[in-house]
DNA sequence: TATGAATGAGAGTTCATTCAT
DNA sequence: TATGAATGAACTCTCATTCAT
């Protein structure tokens, strides 16, 4: 099992800043940490990623990393909640909650799997990695429920429009399939690079929304022509 | 990150056999061994999980692991191997294929889950980390794989019979939909101890056999009364 | 650095014995364990060899030869001693000390490389490993102090005849010339399994009985027609 | 196999670097550490060598061995490389291309035992142990051929100045009859501490140059004076 | 005579983390 | 702000050797 540099080569050109050195801000400095972090992470997984690598991809040395960002563990976390505020504020935007519930469900997924398809090694690689990684779960369980809440929230509301009413348990129920359902094709997207995010929204569309019966009978789903 | 022993007290009765000390015949030494594993490996995760412990778990020295079951990597796939033949085993049995497609479904969903419940900290601990640890992937995705093409194949199957037919990528998309909401349940199953497998069979079943639609609507998918 | 069994295929094809089991008698027995001993050790090195290889290879569990060879080191000398026996009688034989000196020198040699020739992968490289490795230095420089005696004694006895003499600090640096380079040619021998060990044989003789001065000058030595 | 601390007493005086502590710049301590580990493997054996021992000997702990000097193997391959290149540059100094080959000759073997008398428990303890070991061998079948060739070479040169010629294969064995003699004296000068590296010398020129006909016949090759 | 089962002891290697400058 | 030098602590894996049968 060997293991190669992230980028071969000129190791100055491999670094993250591009090369520049120097005293650079703070701020500036932690964003070519967590950049380094997260590919590092990503590729190489929590425990093999060493802290040597990333240092040296953000064109830093080890007790800089540390100053800035402190322990592994932390920095890992540090890269989980970057990457998901990047997640959640493209989520937010696209699902207006005045519009109807399909409408939602269908912007939202669509907007998961283009922010996936665009990070296709950062983002997912994290999650699946801190989903079963002992001391995340906690984190990660945390934005998990948020999102869980989100759906079924925005169910509720569309239900009551109607009159209409679902047991809390169905509807969590619901929302756990759709985000698993959202999480496995997700890794399938990342797998299948010439997949288009948008086709992949769909399919989970056509699966979720009609479900699998109306499915077999021929129904469609069809993504609304912008 | 505390590290406490599994099984607190008399070293003797924390051992998966009960106590029992001497020799013994190799399979049933092998099948102490993976008991041990697969118990350690879930606790602490495959990196935090030492060669050690697992062999004390086992009642033996680490060099008898070594000896039957290969390295660290290697005892774990084992165990992957053993649980997951376990599951197979069972699923298969469940789902008839002369049954139609919603009772084949709920047949298979109740299997799992039900062994999910039964095992809830062996298999699907174990599966989650093999998912995202790398030297596994490879392990993990034929099993995956050979789940998606059974559940692709009997979905196929249904339609031909009704003359009718889907569009491979969207029948692949149905069987990920169905294996991450599994996936996804089964980890909430696993922490809701209380939880009836077969109720979240059939929440399941009601999400992605009728759709969020339907479901909205107020259909409701049954499991047939035995 | 992998390590490979020495013999693919069919284990009971690989043992020493071709395959025979069950009751030897002790004398046949050992044999085999020094065939395969020397056979592992030469492959693999002292250290690298195991007991394990060894045991499998002479058809024999582990407990039968610690029972009838001791440790490994004991075994290691075994090994050592019945080759060595087998190169000095052979030796011995050779060169006749009625002969003139010259001719001895030359049936010396010429015994020497084919024993070596014969047994390329076994005498030289026990010796050259054991000449090196501490626990047996002392065994070796014996078995060396042996050889070299025997050439001073050689040497001298033709000089006395002659009436001449020579000090017995050049006379030993002449026997450890003559060893030294043999040494080195039979390594080369080892290397170069198209060569004939008569012709290295001759080589040496033209470089130590000639001497690099005469030999420059265009003489020649030639071994006597048979 | 007793295993005692190279020095006895107080740990601090043991260190290669007389005791200074604290940090050291990192040339230095390679230097530190390359005299540690050519001490141990000599004395120790490469395999009976630890690295503990080694890091412990260079004042420094075993981590800091590792990152500078890489693995065991890597380690012993430095030392071989340094002790060789002294050796080298010593031996291309000496023995001066434009004169009489009986004279380079003598300069070179002079060269030769007088480095490794002044080295006794360095250079020729690493070769030798370097030559059975088999992870060395390519390193130092690679110093052995460049010291054959350039032997042969010389003498192929003084011959074709005196219009003569001599058949490759039998420069060749000249060339390693020398080195062979050679390596087997200069072990024979490392375990006679009373003896001197001229008179070694001067034994080799005579049984090489002369021959052991001449020899015997009284002849005698005598050092120029100075 | 013969062996499967078992182990104590130790070695190399890696890494997160921190001083001293 | 920044870093080269340094380490404690683990952990995987191997092997010669011996019981118990």
């Amino acid at each position: 099992m060997q293991s190669s540099p992230l980028t071969p080569g000129d190791p100055a050109a491999a670094r993250a800043d591009g090369g520049r050195t120097g005293r650079v801000p703070r701020a500036e400095r932690e964003q070519q940490m967590l950049d380094a972090a997260v590919l590092v992470f990503s590729r190489r997984g929590f425990h093999h990623a060493n802290m040597d690598e990333i240092a040296e991809l953000s064109g830093v040395s080890k007790p800089m990393v540390y100053a800035y960002l402190g322990t592994k563990e932390e920095l890992f976390i540090a890269c989980l909640r970057r990457e998901s505020a990047r997640l959640v504020s493209g989520l937010a935007a696209a699902a207006d909650p005045t519009l109807p519930p399909d409408q939602q469900l269908w912007r939202g997924l669509k907007g998961f799997f283009e922010f996936v398809g665009a990070h296709r090694d950062g983002w997912s690689v994290l999650y699946r990695q801190a989903r079963t990684q002992q001391p995340f779960s906690a984190e990660i369980s945390r934005m998990r429920e948020a999102v869980v809440e989100v759906i079924t929230d925005r169910l509720d509301g569309a239900l009551r429009q109607e009159g209409r009413q679902v047991k809390p348990d169905d509807l969590t129920a619901m929302a756990l399939t759709l985000v698993g359902a959202s999480e496995s094709l997700a890794d399938w997207l990342a797998d299948h690079p010439d997949e288009d995010p948008g086709r992949t929204a769909t399919r989970l569309m056509n699966a979720v929304w009609l479900g699998a019966d109306q499915l077999m009978r021929g129904s469609t789903w069809r993504p609304p022509t912008p």
